[in-house]
DNA sequence: GTTCTAGAAC
DNA sequence: GTTCTAGAAC
């Protein structure tokens, strides 16, 4: 609605484009000459005087200490180029998120990057940035290479955002491909620890590590991989031309930027906490959830934060209004960003209905009744809907905000006991039916699916809905983490441990009781429905397996 | 989470 | 040729 149309070449970038020095001398300088304000007024800004109290952006790295260090996020426009949305509708939403944003950054920098000086998004934002009258110190444009703006660009920025693929994967081309390169290895593995893949409209704060090569030589500390809509029928997740869904997920991307690199301000304490807060607050308010529903209620935003490192703007809804009181620690440093699951969470959101299911379930049992076992307080027994094995039921937490083991700490313990003490009911009553089974209880380190959820499954692995890698080595690896340990960890450690979802759901196939290697599922499962070897001696400890008498005989 | 299916593996 | 995997879409 408020895309009101303008001309192609607005005119003050028309002035501005004349007024850069007319130099082709190295693209150095020529980048640095073209440094832009968001007033529009170049010509001051050509020389290395800048007006009164103005940064210093064309300096050398030896200038003003204090402004040099202000937080700084450099971002290239998000999905203009490869994913072709619309110009005109991109530069309002920037302009529109960067206005709401910049004034509660504190002294904190928001610079839009790109290559070429006859960028049309630079000239369009800078040209409407002006109309708005964003304060030109906290927010300009600036031409240069991204990964390149100290060392080339004498531009110090702490953050640097990347328009990344769902993947978040290297390549492809443009900034993304130019980031990974620049960031060398280390970014791509610190990127896997914060996420396995992110959905258009979803950013991931990645923090750099030292070895980084933008680190030591760009002084970068955080990049922010962000994924915008895509207009490009040749790209994964085009819109087709939907623009109204597009502007809302491509606000809520620059949204999703920006509170990740809020949170990094504020985790380097160089604001004081309410502006963070308030903004956040005032965001969720004003789009999320007109509705007024309160927010949820992390006690420790920031640290999830950095476990999760995914900033999603979109909330889903966790009212406070279920178990309110156990929960809700009204830290003072709560944040009001809600951040799910890392690996699911980015799956999860707006399209991923399947993935509420459980949460559904969980929430209101009684609405399920066809699909629930059994009901307490605390939580919902169900037969799991794709059981992996002859017995295969799901005891699921109905505590609100509570979604998966990384959000377990130990005054959940006697919520696991609980979920422990049912689940081996029930594996107790199937083994009255049949004494032949053998079961094991435990989670999923990374689950698909939203709210806590214990798998209680028969080790036969006998069922048609098994049908993949990721299927068995969710089972059957330490992706798998047995009950019993998670509550011997969460008790002793305050928390579980975690396995990672890449590494282990992609191992070989091996026979969960003799080891064997096997090629592909079909050779496994035919292979499984007739080993009879003991299990390995580490599922015979502490309880792992659960079974009757008789067959701990054969076994041991 | 599943389904569908292209193309790799056999 | 068929079987199987893995990525995209849902």
């Amino acid at each position: 609605m408020k895309f009101l149309k303008k001309t192609d070449a607005p005119a003050s970038s028309e002035s501005i484009s004349k007024s850069i020095p007319d130099s082709n001398a190295s693209q150095i300088t020529e980048e640095k000459d073209a440094c832009l304000k968001g007033t529009g007024s170049l010509s001051e800004n050509a020389g290395r005087e800048l007006k009164e109290g103005e940064e210093p952006v064309v300096g050398s790295a030896g200038g003003d200490v204090s402004l040099k260090d202000a937080p700084t996020l450099a971002f290239p426009s998000i999905s203009t180029a490869d994913f072709q949305f619309d110009l005109e509708k991109a530069s309002d939403i920037i302009v529109d998120k960067v206005a709401k944003f910049v004034n509660k950054l504190g002294n904190a920098r928001l610079v839009l990057v790109d290559l070429s000086h006859k960028s049309k998004i630079l000239s369009l934002v800078r040209t409407k940035a002006s109309e708005k009258n964003i304060d030109s110190n906290k927010f300009f444009t600036f031409v240069g290479d991204i990964t390149r703006l100290h060392s080339e660009g004498g531009l110090h920025c702490n953050v640097i955002a990347n328009a990344a693929n769902w993947r978040l994967k290297p390549g492809g081309g443009g900034v993304n491909a130019a980031i990974f390169s620049a960031g060398g290895q280390a970014l791509e593995v610190a990127t896997k620890e914060q996420a396995k893949s992110l959905l258009p409209g979803n950013a991931v704060v990645v923090p750099l590590p030292s070895t980084s090569p933008l680190f030591c030589r760009e002084g970068v500390t955080h990049v922010i991989h962000v994924v915008g809509p895509n207009m490009n029928p040749q790209r994964p997740n085009c819109l087709n031309n939907d623009y109204i869904k597009g502007c809302k997920v491509l606000q809520e991307a620059y949204t999703s930027l920006f509170e990740g690199f809020a949170s990094i301000v504020r985790s380097q304490s160089k604001l004081p906490k309410g502006s963070i807060e308030n903004l956040q607050s005032k965001m969720t308010e004003s789009q999320d959830h007109p509705d007024g529903i309160p927010k949820d209620h992390f006690t420790n935003s920031d640290q999830k934060n950095k476990r999760e490192g995914l900033h999603k703007s979109e909330r889903s809804k966790r009212s406070k209004g279920y178990r309110d009181e156990t929960e809700d620690a009204s830290d003072s440093n709560a944040g009001k960003v809600n951040l799910s699951n890392k690996s699911d969470g980015s799956r999860t959101k707006s399209c991923g209905s399947w993935a509420q299911a459980l949460y559904n379930i969980a929430m209101q049992p009684e609405k399920h009744r066809d699909a629930v076992l059994e009901i307490s307080d605390d939580v919902v027994v169900l037969n799991d809907l794709y059981p992996k094995a002859q017995r295969h039921v799901l005891v699921v937490a109905r505590y609100e905000g509570l979604d998966c083991l990384a959000d377990v700490r130990k005054e959940h313990l006697q919520l696991l006991r609980t979920m422990h003490a049912l689940g081996l009911k029930w594996a107790e009553k199937f083994l009255h039916d049949d004494s032949s089974l053998v079961f094991r209880l435990g989670y999923h380190s990374e689950p698909s699916m939203r709210q806590l959820h214990l798998h209680v499954i028969s080790q036969d692995f006998d069922s048609t809905h098994l049908k993949n890698k990721k299927h068995w080595n969710s089972f059957n690896t330490a992706f798998f983490r047995d009950s019993v340990d998670v509550m011997e960890e969460v008790s002793s450690n305050g928390k579980a441990i975690l396995k990672d979802e890449d590494s282990m759901l992609s191992m070989e196939l091996r026979c969960h009781r003799c080891r064997s290697a096997h090629p592909n599922i079909p050779r496994l499962k035919s292979h499984v429905t007739n080993c009879r070897a003991s299990f390995p001696s580490t599922l015979l400890q502490k309880g792992r397996l659960v079974l009757t008498p008789c067959n701990v005989s054969i076994d041991a």
